[in-house]
RNA sequence: CGGGGUGUAGCUCAGCCUGGUAGAGCGCUACGUUCGGGACGUAGAAGUCGCAGGUUCAAAUCCUGUCUCCCCGACCA
């Protein structure tokens, strides 16, 4: 490719609204334009990139065996209403009306489509078990789209749906999908990090997510420093604590004038964080609850919600339901002799302490020395509430919790069979009787990859790609052609000569300056740089720089073509 | 959806407070000089100032409405 016919169309300055480092190398490499909120164009540099991820994709979901589909992007109300999604899945469901009247929604995901084609195509269970996937472009009408490609609200996806008659026919599909996704991150480049997921709204029971390691991640992930435990924040879980310990003071109410937070009272009581109780009211499925974490903890939300006494539509309690409930304003609550009878929720580790400080329900008041079954009941429910610290023991008893920032880029859920029990999919089994089939779905955020792949492969000059998405591998740079028409004739040659190799080689015969040229190459975050001009034409050599190294070697021929192959 | 901001040349922005002939830098076009890390000169092209009303002799500027886009908080590949 010659750079001169491609449309390339870099800038200096920095888009004033990019605000992630991603967003703004690929607007200022011209990769992707926007054309409105969450809504890009990909020009054709960013388009070779994308492209080289979905072939990855592609190549490596048709090795798992998985059979490439296309599904409609538009698709009708009717159908969601039978899985009830046309309401449930809310305002992210952008929804269309045709000319008479009738009503679509732009796919944001695909279960309705592939199980209805699903039922009316699979019929035995001899068909079983199949795995479809699509790459296709979603729309989810985000509340708020941000951070360019990373969270846009058109988006290109791969999406499979595994179909099976047992579920564990599912679990070994399932581990199939996760070795493909482990294959494809690998062949990407990209270092990533498969963690369990909490499975959501989707439902469904086994998930586990793959995240590409960036401190700007969104998601907070926990891994073990001595085994391969990892999970999502939203649902690691910490090793169990030991034993209560027995009660060794007595309770006593102290003064706290000020302190409304456990930092303040540990302060001024001189006493650690981690005697302290926090406790965070809340309402949900059985009414008033106090959820109780320890001081230097917090309450997870996930964690919660998954709780059917407390309930995915949780809230956290008004002030006036705080003071009927408790009979005190916040900042000196806890679960000893509250007003009305409350539902009291204790962490794992508040259920194992003892001698603990909380609020009075008295204002201006703290109570130390505090012990359940003696001072106030034990815990109607004790279950794991908190998000992990970095130091948590690692629930397989190996090595401690440490924390890092990732990506999500790919989901694999077992869903069994919530969609195809709500659509009719089933088959007949070997005995002739209709089973519901058990689904699998499995997404990559192609388009995220892309972005993903920036924030974790990027410095001050601009992208540097992992090989493998790279837009080209090699870029020929030409200096100072005029002087000597030997030099573009030699750099003609050596891009041709790549080119006949396999290798994908652009030549920049733009006939720009050195400096503009370089800053260019390096923005756009081409591994390898070669550069022929009238000296190193004399010398017998062509300057060689990798993308990531300090400074530039002169090579002869023999040695470049044995440095670009590898 | 709540809170805050923004909209002026392809891009980054000034001008608005205090109404009076629409500006700069980058980019673009032509010519010349330059030519190994974002050169320079000369000459140019380019904006119904988001949109619609209103006030005024006069509106980018003041008022009202509306839309867009962005930022901060709850959903997600």
């Amino acid at each position: 490719m010659r750079l001169s016919r491609f449309h390339l169309h870099t800038t200096k300055e920095t888009p004033a609204d990019a605000d992630v480092v991603s967003q703004q190398l690929m607007l200022r490499a011209g990769m992707i334009r926007k054309l409105a909120a969450g809504i890009y164009t990909w020009t054709p540099l960013g388009l070779r990139v994308l492209r080289k991820v979905e072939g990855i994709v592609r190549e490596e979901m048709n090795r798992a065996g998985a059979l490439e589909m296309l599904m409609p992007s538009v698709q009708p109300r009717e159908l969601w209403e039978e899985t009830g999604r046309w309401q449930k899945f809310g305002g992210q469901l952008l929804k269309i009306r045709d000319r008479k009247d009738a009503e679509f929604c732009y796919g944001p995901t695909h279960e309705e489509v592939v199980t209805d084609w699903a039922r009316s195509e699979l019929s035995s269970y001899k068909q079983l078990p199949v795995n479809v996937y699509q790459i296709q472009t979603k729309f989810r009408d985000e509340i708020r789209p941000r951070f360019g490609v990373m969270r846009a609200r058109e988006f290109l996806m791969k999406d499979a749906y595994s179909f099976h008659l047992t579920p564990e026919c599912l679990a070994r599909g399932y581990q199939v999908m996760f070795d493909a996704y482990t294959r494809i991150f690998e062949r990407l480049g990209l270092r990533f990090r498969a963690v369990q997921a909490d499975s959501g709204a989707i439902g469904g029971n086994a998930s586990q997510e793959f995240h590409v390691l960036a401190d700007s991640g969104e998601d907070l992930i926990a891994y073990s420093t001595g085994s391969s435990y990892a999970a999502n924040v939203e649902k690691a879980e910490a090793a169990a604590p030991g034993p209560r310990p027995v009660a060794a003071e007595a309770m006593a109410r102290v003064a706290t004038p000020a302190q409304t937070t456990c930092e303040d009272v540990a302060a001024l009581l001189g006493l650690p964080l981690e005697r302290t109780v926090k406790s965070v009211a809340v309402v949900g499925a059985s009414g008033f609850c106090l959820l109780l974490v320890r001081g230097d903890h917090q309450v997870n939300e996930v964690k919660a919600a998954n709780l059917p006494a407390i309930g995915a539509d949780y809230r956290p309690a008004t002030e006036e339901e705080i003071v009927a409930h408790l009979g005190c304003k916040p900042g000196f609550i806890g679960p000893v002799s509250p007003q009305r009878e409350i539902t009291v929720v204790a962490d794992r580790t508040v259920a194992a302490m003892a001698d603990f400080v909380c609020g009075a329900n008295t204002e201006g008041f703290h109570l130390t020395g505090v012990n359940f079954g003696r001072d106030l009941p034990e815990p109607a429910l004790v279950a794991d509430i908190r998000s992990v610290v970095e130091g948590d023991l690692s629930p397989d008893g190996q090595g401690t919790l440490a924390l890092c920032r990732g990506i999500e880029v790919g989901h694999v859920f077992q869903l069994g069979q919530t969609y195809a029990k709500s659509l009719g999919a089933t088959v007949l089994d070997e005995n002739g009787a209709a089973q519901v089939m058990y689904m699998g779905c499995y997404g990559i955020g192609v388009s995220r990859i892309v972005a993903a792949a920036i924030e974790q492969n990027h410095d001050a000059a601009g992208i540097i790609w992992p090989e493998p998405m790279a837009p080209w591998q090699v870029a020929v740079c030409i200096i100072n052609p005029k002087n000597d028409p030997a030099v573009a004739e030699a750099a003609e040659a050596l891009h041709g000569e790549l080119q006949a190799l396999g290798i994908e080689t652009v030549l920049d015969d733009r006939g720009l300056r050195p400096g503009p040229m370089f800053a260019d190459i390096e923005l756009l975050g081409i591994p390898h740089r070669v550069v022929v001009s009238e000296r190193g034409l004399a010398a017998g050599t062509f300057e060689y720089r990798a993308r990531r190294a300090e400074a530039a070697e002169a090579l002869d021929k023999a040695a470049l073509l044995e440095r670009l192959r590898h």
